[in-house]
DNA sequence: CGGGCTTACGGTGTGCGTAAATATC
DNA sequence: GATATTTACGCACACCGTAAGCCCG
């Protein structure tokens, strides 16, 4: 698990979309799509649906994505920290 | 900033040594050096003090260490629960 | 059909380890 | 002089984007 990859998760919950987020971090939609399986992969939890055309949570996907936007949250506090320095 | 960078500055605060801290990571200690040369460029900060012998921290390097500390404990965490799943 | 996600593929770039250079005690 | 960090070098591997395939409305 890496920032890198729940940045991009968190994304694509917000924007429901792998095309909108990736418009949004600059990158393309694949990457996307690769950042979420590594992660889905990696728990073996299926964290958003693709039952409905729409990019949505699973309750898991709910889970994951409040504590990611806390973590996301601190990191992005530490580095402004320690610019200030 | 990525979560990787940060296990492998602790690890290197936490051994005082680069070579010790690649062993507990299964890394090469020039991949250590690397690593904390990146953070150190990202926020214009030494973070370890190459004064002495001993790789001690500036106290720069103490604050992120700390702060550090706690956000990958809050990963960890997050990886765990997420396991339970 | 149309829009969007996934997967395959090819190429580029990053990042690793080995090893040499440098520095400190 | 020995131990430890930094840097250079070469290479493999991972990652990205393009594009084709696929699925669902």
């Amino acid at each position: 698990m890496e920032l890198e990859q729940l940045r991009a998760f968190v994304a694509v919950a917000e924007e429901k979309s792998y095309t909108k987020a990736g418009e949004r971090l600059y990158m393309s939609h694949s990457t996307m799509s690769r950042a979420v399986s590594a992660l889905e992969h990696e728990f073996g939890v299926r964290l958003i649906s693709r039952d409905n055309h729409v990019a949505g949570l699973t309750p898991e996907g709910e889970k994951l994505c409040e504590m990611a936007k806390k973590l996301l949250d601190m990191a992005a506090e530490i580095e402004e920290k320690m610019h200030l320095s």
